[in-house]
DNA sequence: GATTATATCGTAACGATTACTATTTAAGTT
DNA sequence: AACTTAAATAGTAATCGTTACGATATAATC
């Protein structure tokens, strides 16, 4: 199944309508699946489609898409908060590298802690629902101030 | 050796100056050891014993400290940012517990991210320099609401 | 002791987010 | 189809954490 009628299924699911704007801002999330929106910029992509369309109403429907677990709301340091969607199977998050040289924000979207997650469980009697992983470094291609210029769009923690 | 005295060296090192403001706010960071305390939290606290003390002050010594490695800033969703004291090493932040019943934060101070930083390195060519793991979920004795006292005292995400 | 740099204080300014009121749109009812 | 009720949007004002700024105080240097 595609991704949209996927996210439509889950809205009615609990009563809630897809409207236009709430259509129009999940397709400039799935348009730009590989970056982590904030807000402001979610806003200023989907003015181009749906001009307009307010900003509260950006706030109030990725809370909303938040509270579906379609979208995960996050926060890398850099003041203003982060938009990722999640995989399919909305279970967990995916981990993330963040480079120091040049802010580029890469995804791992294979689960790696299955195993920390049941020593979690068995050493501390603690059930784990949902994870966070994220990876501060450099890239061996970064490490001679390769790719700068991408620094200035995305600055990142 | 004790840790004001080793925070100590780190100031002198950086030619800045251990001022008595500053020292009761890392006084206050020493004694809430297990907390992760907001800047109000510490503002309302240093104020006790030292009760001229700034607002202004409180955010820039913790900005100092965080350059310092002394401690970490972190963000756990709840809108305002919290502290974390690094271990004496000053190398890695420790994972973290947080449950969605009562609040409650926990640490983990082992690092076992070690196996999985080398694969980044290899698979990635990524080189890690710091990292951050959250699990959220909950405690067994958590299950029946077993502690929710504690949620007023510090709601995280 | 004069000079210069560093740190603090109190508050104003800023910026992201939330709250609020009026208006619009959709859904349900007779 | 008109009426009623509920849900969603728009625009903006208010809130709140954080940063910036000018004035003052403290410490270091010569």
């Amino acid at each position: 199944m595609d991704q949209i009628s996927n996210i439509s299924q889950l809205f009615a699911a609990q009563k809630y309508k897809l409207t236009p704007q709430r259509e129009a801002i999940v397709n400039i999330l799935l348009d730009n699946e590989k970056d982590h929106l904030s807000v402001e910029e979610v806003y200023m992509l989907v003015k181009l489609s749906y001009p307009h369309l307010g900003l509260a109403t950006v706030y109030r429907t990725l809370e909303l898409l938040c509270e579906l677990h379609i979208v995960e709301k996050m926060n890398f340091g850099d003041g203003v908060a982060r938009y990722d969607l999640r995989g399919n199977d909305h279970s967990h998050m995916h981990h993330h590298l963040i480079c120091s040289v040049c802010g580029r924000l890469e995804e791992i979207k294979d689960d790696w802690l299955v195993e920390l997650e049941e020593r979690v469980e068995r050493e501390y009697g603690f059930n784990v629902t949902d994870h966070r992983l994220d990876f501060k470094g450099t890239y061996g291609t970064c490490k001679r101030t390769g790719c700068k210029k991408e620094k200035a769009n995305k600055a990142v923690s």
